[in-house]
RNA sequence: GCUGCCAUCGUCUAGCGGUUUAGGACAUCGCCCUCUCAAGGCGGAGAUCACGGGUUCAAAUCCCGUUGGCAGCACCA
Protein backbone atom coordinates (compact mmCIF):
# COMPACT_ATOMS: atom_id res chain seq x y z
CA UNK A 1 0.00 0.00 0.00
CA UNK A 2 1.38 3.30 -0.72
CA UNK A 3 2.36 5.70 1.77
CA UNK A 4 -0.48 8.41 2.03
CA UNK A 5 1.03 11.85 1.39
CA UNK A 6 -0.74 15.37 1.91
CA UNK A 7 -0.02 19.11 1.33
CA UNK A 8 -1.38 21.98 3.17
CA UNK A 9 -0.46 24.84 0.48
CA UNK A 10 -1.36 28.06 1.52
CA UNK A 11 -0.67 31.34 -0.50
CA UNK A 12 1.34 33.85 1.93
CA UNK A 13 -0.95 36.63 0.92
CA UNK A 14 -2.32 37.59 4.64
CA UNK A 15 -2.97 35.96 7.52
CA UNK A 16 -3.81 32.38 7.88
CA UNK A 17 -7.26 32.57 8.93
CA UNK A 18 -9.73 30.03 10.61
CA UNK A 19 -10.68 28.31 7.11
CA UNK A 20 -7.39 27.91 6.33
CA UNK A 21 -6.84 26.46 9.97
CA UNK A 22 -9.60 24.37 9.29
CA UNK A 23 -8.10 22.79 5.87
CA UNK A 24 -4.65 22.28 7.57
CA UNK A 25 -6.16 20.50 10.01
CA UNK A 26 -8.13 18.16 8.12
CA UNK A 27 -4.86 17.38 5.91
CA UNK A 28 -2.93 16.87 9.50
CA UNK A 29 -5.77 14.05 11.01
CA UNK A 30 -6.02 12.82 7.61
CA UNK A 31 -2.25 12.03 7.34
CA UNK A 32 -1.85 11.20 10.95
CA UNK A 33 -4.99 8.62 11.04
CA UNK A 34 -3.28 7.22 7.77
CA UNK A 35 0.00 6.79 9.19
CA UNK A 36 1.21 8.91 6.34
CA UNK A 37 3.07 12.23 5.94
CA UNK A 38 1.89 16.13 5.92
CA UNK A 39 3.23 18.25 4.02
CA UNK A 40 3.48 22.31 4.05
CA UNK A 41 4.21 24.04 0.91
CA UNK A 42 4.40 27.40 0.45
CA UNK A 43 1.93 29.15 -2.87
CA UNK A 44 3.85 32.26 -3.28
CA UNK A 45 3.58 32.16 -7.15
CA UNK A 46 1.71 35.96 -6.75
CA UNK A 47 4.42 38.29 -6.91
CA UNK A 48 2.66 41.15 -6.06
CA UNK A 49 1.13 39.79 -3.31
CA UNK A 50 3.25 37.53 -1.41
CA UNK A 51 5.20 38.80 1.07
CA UNK A 52 7.41 37.43 3.90
CA UNK A 53 6.19 38.67 7.27
CA UNK A 54 3.01 36.43 6.15
CA UNK A 55 5.21 33.33 5.39
CA UNK A 56 6.08 33.83 9.50
CA UNK A 57 2.65 34.13 10.46
CA UNK A 58 1.77 30.60 8.76
CA UNK A 59 4.92 29.49 10.28
CA UNK A 60 4.48 30.62 13.84
CA UNK A 61 0.44 29.73 13.71
CA UNK A 62 1.07 25.93 12.58
CA UNK A 63 3.44 25.85 15.49
CA UNK A 64 1.10 27.27 17.86
CA UNK A 65 -1.71 24.84 16.92
CA UNK A 66 1.31 21.86 16.64
CA UNK A 67 -0.09 21.36 13.35
CA UNK A 68 4.00 20.23 12.87
CA UNK A 69 4.84 19.17 9.47
CA UNK A 70 7.02 16.18 8.30
CA UNK A 71 7.96 18.07 5.16
CA UNK A 72 8.25 21.62 4.67
CA UNK A 73 10.10 24.94 5.34
CA UNK A 74 12.86 24.23 7.22
CA UNK A 75 13.52 20.68 5.24
CA UNK A 76 15.73 21.91 2.18
CA UNK A 77 17.50 18.53 2.10
CA UNK A 78 14.53 16.46 1.49
CA UNK A 79 13.94 14.89 -1.76
CA UNK A 80 11.26 16.83 -2.29
CA UNK A 81 12.84 20.53 -1.64
CA UNK A 82 12.27 23.05 -2.01
CA UNK A 83 8.62 23.88 -0.26
CA UNK A 84 8.94 27.50 -1.71
CA UNK A 85 7.21 27.45 -5.45
CA UNK A 86 8.96 30.66 -6.17
CA UNK A 87 12.43 28.42 -5.32
CA UNK A 88 10.98 25.82 -7.43
CA UNK A 89 10.21 27.75 -10.39
CA UNK A 90 13.80 29.40 -9.94
CA UNK A 91 15.53 25.96 -10.42
CA UNK A 92 13.23 25.61 -13.82
CA UNK A 93 11.21 23.01 -12.31
CA UNK A 94 8.17 23.80 -14.21
CA UNK A 95 9.98 24.76 -17.25
CA UNK A 96 10.33 21.69 -18.59
CA UNK A 97 6.54 20.38 -18.16
CA UNK A 98 5.51 23.56 -19.84
CA UNK A 99 8.20 22.89 -22.84
CA UNK A 100 6.83 19.51 -23.36
CA UNK A 101 2.69 20.68 -23.42
CA UNK A 102 4.07 22.59 -25.99
CA UNK A 103 5.93 20.36 -27.93
CA UNK A 104 3.37 18.02 -28.01
CA UNK A 105 0.69 20.44 -29.03
CA UNK A 106 -1.09 20.70 -26.04
CA UNK A 107 -0.26 24.01 -24.87
CA UNK A 108 0.03 27.35 -26.77
CA UNK A 109 1.81 30.72 -26.63
CA UNK A 110 -1.21 33.39 -26.31
CA UNK A 111 -0.53 37.43 -26.83
CA UNK A 112 -3.72 38.45 -26.37
CA UNK A 113 -3.95 41.04 -23.65
CA UNK A 114 -5.86 41.35 -20.61
CA UNK A 115 -8.10 43.98 -22.10
CA UNK A 116 -8.44 41.75 -25.06
CA UNK A 117 -9.63 38.70 -22.74
CA UNK A 118 -11.92 41.17 -20.58
CA UNK A 119 -13.64 41.87 -24.28
CA UNK A 120 -14.04 38.27 -25.05
CA UNK A 121 -15.36 37.38 -21.87
CA UNK A 122 -18.03 40.16 -21.66
CA UNK A 123 -19.13 39.55 -24.54
CA UNK A 124 -19.99 35.73 -24.52
CA UNK A 125 -21.86 37.12 -21.22
CA UNK A 126 -23.80 39.50 -22.75
CA UNK A 127 -24.76 36.48 -25.32
CA UNK A 128 -25.54 34.75 -21.78
CA UNK A 129 -22.82 32.24 -22.89
CA UNK A 130 -20.21 30.52 -20.57
CA UNK A 131 -17.36 33.51 -20.15
CA UNK A 132 -14.69 32.11 -21.58
CA UNK A 133 -11.29 32.66 -24.05
CA UNK A 134 -12.30 32.11 -27.52
CA UNK A 135 -8.58 30.55 -28.20
CA UNK A 136 -7.83 32.78 -30.85
CA UNK A 137 -3.54 32.22 -30.51
CA UNK A 138 -4.18 28.49 -30.44
CA UNK A 139 -3.59 28.58 -34.27
CA UNK A 140 -1.26 31.48 -34.68
CA UNK A 141 1.57 31.19 -37.47
CA UNK A 142 5.24 31.50 -36.99
CA UNK A 143 4.55 34.89 -38.84
CA UNK A 144 1.62 35.86 -36.71
CA UNK A 145 3.30 35.16 -33.44
CA UNK A 146 6.93 37.44 -34.72
CA UNK A 147 4.43 40.14 -35.67
CA UNK A 148 2.91 39.94 -31.98
CA UNK A 149 6.59 39.70 -30.61
CA UNK A 150 7.20 42.67 -32.93
CA UNK A 151 4.66 45.08 -31.29
CA UNK A 152 6.20 44.68 -28.00
CA UNK A 153 3.94 42.03 -26.96
CA UNK A 154 4.83 39.23 -24.34
CA UNK A 155 3.47 35.81 -24.83
CA UNK A 156 1.29 33.61 -21.57
CA UNK A 157 0.97 30.00 -22.36
CA UNK A 158 -2.16 28.78 -21.95
CA UNK A 159 -3.44 25.21 -21.61
CA UNK A 160 -5.28 23.60 -24.44
CA UNK A 161 -8.48 22.24 -22.79
CA UNK A 162 -10.48 19.70 -24.39
CA UNK A 163 -13.70 21.16 -25.93
CA UNK A 164 -15.67 17.98 -25.79
CA UNK A 165 -16.68 15.26 -23.68
CA UNK A 166 -17.17 15.56 -19.55
CA UNK A 167 -14.29 15.49 -16.94
CA UNK A 168 -15.33 13.39 -14.02
CA UNK A 169 -14.37 14.28 -10.15
CA UNK A 170 -14.99 11.24 -7.80
CA UNK A 171 -14.75 13.44 -4.52
CA UNK A 172 -13.92 11.29 -1.59
CA UNK A 173 -16.80 13.75 0.00
CA UNK A 174 -19.04 14.24 -2.61
CA UNK A 175 -18.73 11.27 -4.69
CA UNK A 176 -19.45 11.97 -8.80
CA UNK A 177 -18.93 15.36 -10.10
CA UNK A 178 -18.97 15.68 -13.61
CA UNK A 179 -18.04 19.21 -15.62
CA UNK A 180 -18.68 19.75 -19.41
CA UNK A 181 -15.05 20.21 -21.00
CA UNK A 182 -16.74 23.04 -23.32
CA UNK A 183 -17.48 25.15 -20.45
CA UNK A 184 -13.59 24.88 -19.15
CA UNK A 185 -11.49 27.65 -21.17
CA UNK A 186 -7.95 27.14 -21.90
CA UNK A 187 -6.53 28.86 -19.05
CA UNK A 188 -2.71 30.44 -18.26
CA UNK A 189 -0.62 28.58 -17.30
CA UNK A 190 2.26 30.42 -17.25
CA UNK A 191 2.01 34.00 -16.77
CA UNK A 192 3.79 36.61 -19.30
CA UNK A 193 6.62 37.35 -15.85
CA UNK A 194 7.42 33.24 -16.60
CA UNK A 195 5.79 32.39 -13.24
CA UNK A 196 3.64 29.40 -13.32
CA UNK A 197 -0.26 29.67 -12.49
CA UNK A 198 -1.66 28.23 -9.46
CA UNK A 199 -3.63 25.96 -11.50
CA UNK A 200 -0.42 24.53 -12.64
CA UNK A 201 1.94 24.55 -9.92
CA UNK A 202 -0.16 23.08 -7.69
CA UNK A 203 -0.35 19.99 -10.35
CA UNK A 204 3.17 19.63 -10.94
CA UNK A 205 4.10 20.13 -7.07
CA UNK A 206 1.45 17.40 -6.14
CA UNK A 207 2.76 15.25 -8.57
CA UNK A 208 6.35 16.03 -7.85
CA UNK A 209 5.95 15.36 -4.56
CA UNK A 210 3.98 12.11 -4.67
CA UNK A 211 0.91 13.64 -3.28
CA UNK A 212 -1.89 11.42 -2.33
CA UNK A 213 -4.59 13.00 -1.60
CA UNK A 214 -5.98 16.42 -1.83
CA UNK A 215 -8.17 17.71 0.90
CA UNK A 216 -9.09 21.17 0.39
CA UNK A 217 -11.85 23.49 0.33
CA UNK A 218 -14.70 22.97 -2.04
CA UNK A 219 -14.42 26.40 -3.38
CA UNK A 220 -11.57 24.65 -5.63
CA UNK A 221 -14.08 22.30 -6.99
CA UNK A 222 -14.42 24.49 -10.33
CA UNK A 223 -10.67 24.11 -10.40
CA UNK A 224 -10.70 20.48 -9.79
CA UNK A 225 -11.81 19.81 -13.88
CA UNK A 226 -8.50 21.70 -14.93
CA UNK A 227 -6.13 20.46 -12.51
CA UNK A 228 -7.21 17.03 -13.94
CA UNK A 229 -7.12 17.91 -17.49
CA UNK A 230 -3.46 18.70 -16.96
CA UNK A 231 -2.41 15.74 -15.19
CA UNK A 232 -4.37 13.87 -18.30
CA UNK A 233 -2.50 15.80 -20.67
CA UNK A 234 0.78 15.29 -18.83
CA UNK A 235 -0.02 11.49 -18.28
CA UNK A 236 -0.04 11.29 -14.81
CA UNK A 237 -2.83 9.64 -12.81
CA UNK A 238 -4.37 11.66 -10.64
CA UNK A 239 -4.35 11.98 -6.63
CA UNK A 240 -7.96 11.68 -4.61
CA UNK A 241 -9.75 14.25 -4.49
CA UNK A 242 -11.93 15.31 -0.86
CA UNK A 243 -13.56 18.70 -1.26
CA UNK A 244 -15.03 19.91 1.91
CA UNK A 245 -17.50 22.59 2.87
CA UNK A 246 -16.63 26.22 3.90
CA UNK A 247 -16.46 27.80 6.85
CA UNK A 248 -18.94 31.02 6.91
CA UNK A 249 -19.74 33.35 9.42
CA UNK A 250 -22.78 34.36 11.30
CA UNK A 251 -24.77 36.02 8.46
CA UNK A 252 -24.00 33.09 5.77
CA UNK A 253 -21.37 35.37 3.92
CA UNK A 254 -18.01 34.15 3.46
CA UNK A 255 -16.01 34.19 6.74
CA UNK A 256 -14.16 38.24 7.06
CA UNK A 257 -13.44 40.73 9.51
CA UNK A 258 -16.82 41.70 10.17
CA UNK A 259 -17.16 38.76 11.78
CA UNK A 260 -14.66 39.02 14.15
CA UNK A 261 -11.50 37.62 14.10
CA UNK A 262 -10.33 36.33 11.15
CA UNK A 263 -6.05 35.04 12.03
CA UNK A 264 -5.60 32.43 14.18
CA UNK A 265 -3.23 34.54 16.12
CA UNK A 266 -5.84 37.11 17.16
CA UNK A 267 -7.49 33.53 18.84
CA UNK A 268 -4.17 33.60 20.81
CA UNK A 269 -3.67 37.26 21.76
CA UNK A 270 -7.62 36.42 23.55
CA UNK A 271 -6.37 33.42 25.26
CA UNK A 272 -7.66 30.65 23.68
CA UNK A 273 -5.95 27.61 24.01
CA UNK A 274 -4.62 25.82 20.77
CA UNK A 275 -6.38 22.52 21.31
CA UNK A 276 -10.02 24.24 21.76
CA UNK A 277 -9.23 26.01 18.38
CA UNK A 278 -9.05 22.59 17.34
CA UNK A 279 -11.48 20.66 18.48
CA UNK A 280 -13.79 23.62 17.57
CA UNK A 281 -12.80 23.33 14.31
CA UNK A 282 -12.87 19.60 13.74
CA UNK A 283 -16.52 20.06 14.97
CA UNK A 284 -17.21 21.98 11.79
CA UNK A 285 -17.69 19.88 8.85
CA UNK A 286 -17.16 16.46 10.88
CA UNK A 287 -18.83 14.39 12.97
CA UNK A 288 -19.02 10.94 14.81
CA UNK A 289 -21.75 9.06 15.02
CA UNK A 290 -22.33 9.65 18.23
CA UNK A 291 -21.92 13.02 18.06
CA UNK A 292 -19.16 13.46 20.35
CA UNK A 293 -18.19 17.29 21.48
CA UNK A 294 -15.08 16.86 23.44
CA UNK A 295 -11.93 15.52 21.95
CA UNK A 296 -8.42 15.07 23.08
CA UNK A 297 -5.92 15.59 19.78
CA UNK A 298 -5.67 11.69 20.01
CA UNK A 299 -9.18 11.04 20.25
CA UNK A 300 -9.89 13.42 16.99
CA UNK A 301 -6.46 11.28 14.58
CA UNK A 302 -7.83 7.81 15.96
CA UNK A 303 -11.07 8.98 15.03
CA UNK A 304 -11.12 10.94 11.81
CA UNK A 305 -12.44 10.14 8.31
CA UNK A 306 -12.99 11.83 5.30
CA UNK A 307 -16.11 9.59 4.76
CA UNK A 308 -17.14 11.38 7.87
CA UNK A 309 -16.95 14.82 6.45
CA UNK A 310 -20.28 16.74 5.45
CA UNK A 311 -20.75 18.59 2.68
CA UNK A 312 -22.77 21.52 3.68
CA UNK A 313 -21.07 24.47 5.14
CA UNK A 314 -21.20 25.25 8.34
CA UNK A 315 -21.43 28.79 10.21
CA UNK A 316 -18.57 30.07 13.17
CA UNK A 317 -20.19 30.02 16.24
CA UNK A 318 -17.83 32.09 18.57
CA UNK A 319 -20.04 31.37 21.35
CA UNK A 320 -19.22 27.83 21.01
CA UNK A 321 -15.68 27.95 20.49
CA UNK A 322 -15.62 29.78 24.13
CA UNK A 323 -17.70 27.12 25.54
CA UNK A 324 -15.22 24.78 24.33
CA UNK A 325 -12.26 26.54 25.90
CA UNK A 326 -13.49 26.98 29.33
CA UNK A 327 -14.49 23.24 28.91
CA UNK A 328 -10.38 22.56 28.03
CA UNK A 329 -9.03 24.99 30.75
CA UNK A 330 -11.47 23.31 33.21
CA UNK A 331 -9.86 19.54 32.72
CA UNK A 332 -6.51 21.34 33.07
CA UNK A 333 -4.21 21.43 36.48
CA UNK A 334 -3.56 24.67 38.06
CA UNK A 335 0.24 23.86 37.47
CA UNK A 336 -0.77 23.44 33.51
CA UNK A 337 -2.71 26.74 33.60
CA UNK A 338 -0.20 28.52 35.14
CA UNK A 339 2.15 27.37 32.41
CA UNK A 340 -0.23 28.51 30.13
CA UNK A 341 -0.91 31.61 31.59
CA UNK A 342 2.99 32.51 31.88
CA UNK A 343 3.19 31.82 27.61
CA UNK A 344 0.20 33.81 27.05
CA UNK A 345 1.44 36.94 28.89
CA UNK A 346 5.00 36.37 27.35
CA UNK A 347 3.36 35.67 24.04
CA UNK A 348 1.31 39.16 24.46
CA UNK A 349 4.14 40.83 25.92
CA UNK A 350 2.32 41.49 29.25
CA UNK A 351 4.61 39.64 31.59
CA UNK A 352 5.19 42.86 33.54
CA UNK A 353 1.57 42.16 35.04
CA UNK A 354 2.86 39.58 37.13
CA UNK A 355 6.00 41.05 37.86
CA UNK A 356 5.63 41.87 41.73
CA UNK A 357 3.23 38.95 42.21
CA UNK A 358 3.96 35.87 44.41
CA UNK A 359 3.54 33.36 42.23
CA UNK A 360 2.74 30.66 44.88
CA UNK A 361 -0.09 32.62 45.80
CA UNK A 362 -0.99 33.25 42.45
CA UNK A 363 -0.85 29.72 41.71
CA UNK A 364 -3.28 29.02 44.48
CA UNK A 365 -5.65 32.03 43.36
CA UNK A 366 -5.93 30.10 40.31
CA UNK A 367 -6.96 27.33 42.18
CA UNK A 368 -9.97 28.89 43.75
CA UNK A 369 -11.07 30.42 40.36
CA UNK A 370 -10.40 27.54 38.29
CA UNK A 371 -13.65 26.87 37.03
CA UNK A 372 -14.23 30.11 36.16
CA UNK A 373 -11.74 31.12 33.71
CA UNK A 374 -12.89 30.75 30.25
CA UNK A 375 -9.77 32.26 28.85
CA UNK A 376 -6.41 32.96 29.57
CA UNK A 377 -6.81 36.77 29.33
CA UNK A 378 -9.35 36.72 32.46
CA UNK A 379 -6.66 35.13 34.82
CA UNK A 380 -5.56 38.68 35.33
CA UNK A 381 -8.74 39.98 36.49
CA UNK A 382 -9.83 37.23 38.62
CA UNK A 383 -7.00 37.62 40.94
CA UNK A 384 -5.43 40.03 40.74
CA UNK A 385 -7.25 42.13 44.14
CA UNK A 386 -4.87 39.51 45.54
CA UNK A 387 -1.83 41.46 44.83
CA UNK A 388 -2.75 45.19 45.15
CA UNK A 389 -1.30 47.25 48.07
CA UNK A 390 -4.80 49.18 48.45
CA UNK A 391 -7.99 47.88 47.73
CA UNK A 392 -9.33 48.75 44.52
CA UNK A 393 -13.06 49.47 45.17
CA UNK A 394 -15.97 48.89 42.91
CA UNK A 395 -18.65 51.49 43.45
CA UNK A 396 -22.08 49.68 42.43
CA UNK A 397 -20.14 47.19 45.19
CA UNK A 398 -19.81 50.12 47.57
CA UNK A 399 -23.22 51.59 47.24
CA UNK A 400 -24.47 48.22 47.35
CA UNK A 401 -23.41 46.37 49.82
CA UNK A 402 -21.20 49.14 52.19
CA UNK A 403 -23.45 52.15 51.88
CA UNK A 404 -26.92 51.33 51.23
CA UNK A 405 -29.79 53.14 53.61
CA UNK A 406 -30.51 49.33 54.52
CA UNK A 407 -27.38 47.79 54.53
CA UNK A 408 -24.72 50.69 56.06
CA UNK A 409 -26.02 49.94 59.90
CA UNK A 410 -25.24 46.66 60.25
CA UNK A 411 -22.06 46.65 57.79
CA UNK A 412 -19.97 49.08 60.17
CA UNK A 413 -20.56 46.80 62.80
CA UNK A 414 -19.83 43.73 61.33
CA UNK A 415 -16.65 44.89 59.52
CA UNK A 416 -15.21 46.93 62.76
CA UNK A 417 -16.32 43.85 64.81
CA UNK A 418 -14.64 41.15 62.53
CA UNK A 419 -11.27 43.47 62.44
CA UNK A 420 -11.06 43.50 65.79
CA UNK A 421 -12.07 39.60 66.43
CA UNK A 422 -10.05 38.57 63.33
CA UNK A 423 -6.85 40.08 64.82
CA UNK A 424 -7.22 37.50 67.64
CA UNK A 425 -8.39 34.28 65.42
CA UNK A 426 -6.12 31.62 65.81
CA UNK A 427 -6.92 29.08 63.17
CA UNK A 428 -7.31 31.14 60.06
CA UNK A 429 -8.43 28.17 58.13
CA UNK A 430 -11.26 28.79 55.76
CA UNK A 431 -13.55 26.11 58.32
CA UNK A 432 -12.63 28.06 61.05
CA UNK A 433 -13.38 31.42 59.34
CA UNK A 434 -16.97 30.50 58.31
CA UNK A 435 -17.86 28.97 61.84
CA UNK A 436 -16.57 32.22 62.84
CA UNK A 437 -18.28 34.19 60.55
CA UNK A 438 -22.05 32.07 61.04
CA UNK A 439 -21.51 32.50 64.82
CA UNK A 440 -21.22 36.38 64.31
CA UNK A 441 -24.64 36.31 62.31
CA UNK A 442 -26.64 34.33 65.46
CA UNK A 443 -25.20 36.26 67.83
CA UNK A 444 -26.33 39.73 65.88
CA UNK A 445 -29.64 38.04 64.68
CA UNK A 446 -28.79 38.83 61.22
CA UNK A 447 -28.64 36.63 57.79
CA UNK A 448 -25.32 35.23 56.43
CA UNK A 449 -25.23 37.57 53.84
CA UNK A 450 -25.27 40.85 55.67
CA UNK A 451 -21.56 39.27 56.98
CA UNK A 452 -20.27 37.87 54.11
CA UNK A 453 -20.58 40.36 51.54
CA UNK A 454 -19.29 43.61 53.62
CA UNK A 455 -16.45 41.44 54.23
CA UNK A 456 -16.22 40.35 50.94
CA UNK A 457 -15.94 43.96 49.93
CA UNK A 458 -14.26 45.01 52.21
CA UNK A 459 -10.94 42.78 51.22
CA UNK A 460 -11.78 42.64 47.28
CA UNK A 461 -13.69 45.46 46.61
CA UNK A 462 -16.08 43.40 44.58
CA UNK A 463 -19.29 41.91 45.14
CA UNK A 464 -17.61 38.77 42.83
CA UNK A 465 -15.05 36.55 43.58
CA UNK A 466 -13.76 33.05 44.71
CA UNK A 467 -15.77 31.27 47.46
CA UNK A 468 -15.53 33.93 50.09
CA UNK A 469 -13.45 32.23 53.07
CA UNK A 470 -11.10 29.94 51.15
CA UNK A 471 -9.97 33.52 50.28
CA UNK A 472 -9.64 34.94 53.42
CA UNK A 473 -7.56 32.05 54.60
CA UNK A 474 -5.32 32.79 51.43
CA UNK A 475 -5.27 35.92 51.86
CA UNK A 476 -3.63 35.63 55.14
CA UNK A 477 -4.66 37.03 58.58
CA UNK A 478 -2.90 40.42 58.71
CA UNK A 479 -3.94 41.13 54.88
CA UNK A 480 -7.44 40.52 55.97
CA UNK A 481 -7.33 42.68 59.02
CA UNK A 482 -5.17 45.09 57.42
CA UNK A 483 -8.25 45.45 54.73
CA UNK A 484 -11.59 45.76 56.77
CA UNK A 485 -9.60 48.28 58.85
CA UNK A 486 -8.57 50.00 55.41
CA UNK A 487 -12.29 49.79 54.10
CA UNK A 488 -13.86 51.08 57.68
CA UNK A 489 -11.84 54.45 58.53
CA UNK A 490 -12.38 55.05 54.29
CA UNK A 491 -15.94 54.61 54.59
CA UNK A 492 -17.60 55.00 57.95
C1' G B 1 -25.40 35.78 -16.81
C1' C B 2 -22.96 30.80 -17.00
C1' U B 3 -21.33 26.43 -14.21
C1' G B 4 -21.07 23.83 -9.81
C1' C B 5 -21.98 22.76 -4.63
C1' C B 6 -25.42 22.72 -0.62
C1' A B 7 -30.40 22.51 2.16
C1' U B 8 -32.61 18.50 9.79
C1' C B 9 -34.02 23.13 16.23
C1' G B 10 -31.12 30.31 16.28
C1' U B 11 -26.01 27.60 15.59
C1' C B 12 -22.84 22.85 15.11
C1' U B 13 -24.69 18.14 14.11
C1' A B 14 -26.79 12.50 14.55
C1' G B 15 -29.80 10.07 11.10
C1' C B 16 -27.89 5.96 5.28
C1' G B 17 -36.03 3.17 3.74
C1' G B 18 -39.50 0.78 9.03
C1' U B 19 -36.50 0.55 16.09
C1' U B 20 -38.14 8.45 15.35
C1' U B 21 -43.56 11.06 19.86
C1' A B 22 -36.44 13.16 14.85
C1' G B 23 -31.17 12.06 19.25
C1' G B 24 -26.77 14.98 21.17
C1' A B 25 -23.95 19.77 21.83
C1' C B 26 -23.72 25.42 22.12
C1' A B 27 -26.90 29.41 23.11
C1' U B 28 -31.65 30.42 25.70
C1' C B 29 -35.37 29.75 29.89
C1' G B 30 -36.69 27.53 34.80
C1' C B 31 -35.41 24.78 39.18
C1' C B 32 -31.66 22.65 42.54
C1' C B 33 -26.86 23.44 44.88
C1' U B 34 -24.98 28.09 47.20
C1' C B 35 -21.63 33.46 50.92
C1' U B 36 -21.31 36.27 45.40
C1' C B 37 -19.94 35.06 40.35
C1' A B 38 -19.04 30.70 38.02
C1' A B 39 -18.95 25.44 37.57
C1' G B 40 -22.16 21.27 38.28
C1' G B 41 -27.04 18.59 38.48
C1' C B 42 -32.13 18.32 36.80
C1' G B 43 -35.89 19.97 33.57
C1' G B 44 -38.37 23.16 29.66
C1' A B 45 -38.95 25.58 25.17
C1' G B 46 -37.07 25.25 20.38
C1' A B 47 -37.05 21.36 13.70
C1' U B 48 -44.63 21.02 9.73
C1' C B 49 -36.55 17.41 8.35
C1' A B 50 -36.74 24.38 2.40
C1' C B 51 -41.01 23.62 -0.97
C1' G B 52 -43.68 20.58 -4.73
C1' G B 53 -44.12 16.13 -7.17
C1' G B 54 -43.01 11.06 -7.65
C1' U B 55 -40.99 5.65 -6.27
C1' U B 56 -42.55 2.35 -2.16
C1' C B 57 -46.89 -1.34 1.99
C1' A B 58 -43.53 2.45 4.33
C1' A B 59 -39.26 8.53 3.03
C1' A B 60 -35.77 13.35 6.84
C1' U B 61 -33.68 9.11 4.38
C1' C B 62 -34.24 7.16 -2.94
C1' C B 63 -35.55 10.01 -7.85
C1' C B 64 -37.16 14.56 -10.45
C1' G B 65 -38.42 19.69 -10.37
C1' U B 66 -38.74 24.53 -7.88
C1' U B 67 -36.90 27.98 -4.52
C1' G B 68 -33.09 29.83 -1.54
C1' G B 69 -27.96 30.15 0.15
C1' C B 70 -22.94 29.76 -1.17
C1' A B 71 -18.79 29.21 -4.45
C1' G B 72 -16.14 29.69 -9.05
C1' C B 73 -16.05 32.13 -13.68
C1' A B 74 -8.13 36.54 -13.42
C1' C B 75 -1.45 36.84 -16.49
C1' C B 76 -5.11 35.55 -7.55
C1' A B 77 -4.44 31.36 -5.11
Amino acid sequence: MKEVRVRFAPSPTGDLHIGGVRTALFNWLFAKNKGGKFILRIEDTDEARSTEASIQVILDAMKWLQLDWNEGPGNELSKYAPYYQMKRKERGIYQKYLDDLITKGLAYLCYCTSEEVDEIRKKAQANKLPPKYDGRCRHLTTEQRLQKEKEGRKAVIRFKMPDTGVTVLDDLIRGRVEFDNSLLDDLVIMKASGVPTYNFACVIDDYLMDITHVLRGDDHIPNTPRQIQIYNALGWKTPEFAHMAMILGSDGARLSKRHGHTSVLEYRKEGYLQEALINYLALLGWSTEDSQQIFTIEELVEKFSTGRCGSSPSIFDPEKLLWLNGEKIRSKSVEQIYELFVDWLEYTDNEKIIDDWDKDLLKKAIALEHDKIKLLKDIPYLVDFFFVREVVYNDEAVKKVLLSEKSKDTAKIVLIESAERLKNQQDFSSDALEKYARDLTTEKGIKTGQVFHPIRVAISGRTQGPSLFHMMELMGKDEVVKRINATVSKFF
